[in-house]
DNA sequence: CGAGGTATTGAAGTAACTCAACGCTGGTGG
DNA sequence: CCACCAGCGTTGAGTTACTTCAATACCTCG
């Protein structure tokens, strides 16, 4: 497996095309934080995922879904032919019953996000939003996480569903509220998880 | 296989509670539509998916995810034991296969309609709504559907991520444009299946 | 007929959006 | 070195799309 693949760097920005178009390759993320994005014809603009480290980058079986790839931050990936993946889940049962959990979970995930977005008000979205970050940026620690945002402020907004202006709107409020303290307006530091928590609905 | 199923007739409302608690059967949908809806502490509710004869219904491998699935309409279930579906799956490669590929299309589905929540207008929200059910209920016919609504107004807003008097306003706006044709609250004529997809953003 | 669930419509309120001004930061070039 | 600019973020003021509250209509079933 390792002579097959290799490691990219990509910058924030860059698209990664793993789904967009037929690739040649799947890839696996290493670090950093991948967006799963789609637009209306008209340019509005809807993040319907994540990808965080180590997950699994890249459509089985070829179908094509309008959804394109896009490094949040930056991303190092590990890209695995498409041949070689192929072969490597023929040989092994294992594999494509990992590649289903995988699925799986997104899927959850992506139906946790529907009732944020239709059904809680902004406040609630972002301090989801933040709160999603918190729990997989930083999984070690106690009540207590520090960490950088890895989407701009625009990205938050297509994630949530909002506006730049509302987003900043209220991680002004959450931060006055003590809830969140924020430095440079992209670390961030949640003294009391619980408390975050509590805020998302 | 046939020996260990059997079809249950279920009323609108019946919680089939294929996914919510550790069940003993899976199913496949014959007849009707199932929807998959999650709540918040408060009550509010969201609609995260709705299926269609001849989905499959249950989540394989046991994992809990907090979906409830309740009958939308009158609903015929083909009801399999637990162990017949995994011994099945054992032997059989292909079936699992098959289960990924409708995972797979769920989830392309669920970030389809992240996109309509987070980013559509009311009208064009039940645009959207409309020509799913229109497309789904009566694959056959051409430009011109007939079809009744599977869901009350209430599901629609649950679905929509709306209020049932903003659904209402918006269809009687589109009956007003004579995008649709609505009989007996329930009974949807669509003359011109291309204008109404126009309609959905 | 009356009751209860479902749907429509109107009027008033509000959360989020739009438009606009301003601040901060990092990079570039005179 | 500082002036300038471009990109990102914040904040304020006014607008609007959707919600909320309330009244009424419709349909089925006892």
């Amino acid at each position: 497996l390792a002579k097959s693949t290799h490691v990219v760097r990509n910058q924030p920005g860059t698209e990664l095309a793993a789904e967009a178009m037929p690739v040649q390759s799947y890839a696996n993320v290493m670090r950093g934080v991948v967006k799963l994005s789609k637009v209306l014809e008209d340019g509005r603009q809807q993040i319907v995922g994540l990808q965080f480290a180590p997950d699994f980058l890249g459509r089985l079986y070829g179908k094509e879904s309008a959804v394109t790839a896009e490094a949040a931050s930056e991303v190092d990936l590990c890209r695995v032919p498409r041949a070689a993946l192929e072969k490597l889940i023929a040989d092994n049962p294992a594999l494509e019953h990992r590649l289903m959990q995988q699925t799986l979970r997104e899927l959850d995930e992506a139906r946790e996000w529907m009732v944020t977005l239709g059904r809680k008000t902004a406040s609630e979205k972002v301090a989801s939003f933040l709160y999603l970050i918190a729990t997989h940026l930083d999984p070690t620690t106690g009540d207590r996480r520090a960490f950088d945002l890895p989407l701009t402020r625009s990205d938050i907004a297509d994630f949530l569903g909002l506006t730049i202006e509302t987003v900043s709107r209220q991680l002004s409020k959450l931060r006055a509220e003590r809830i969140v303290e924020i430095t440079n307006n992209r670390h961030v530091e949640v003294p009391n998880l619980g408390r975050l928590k509590a805020r998302c609905g």
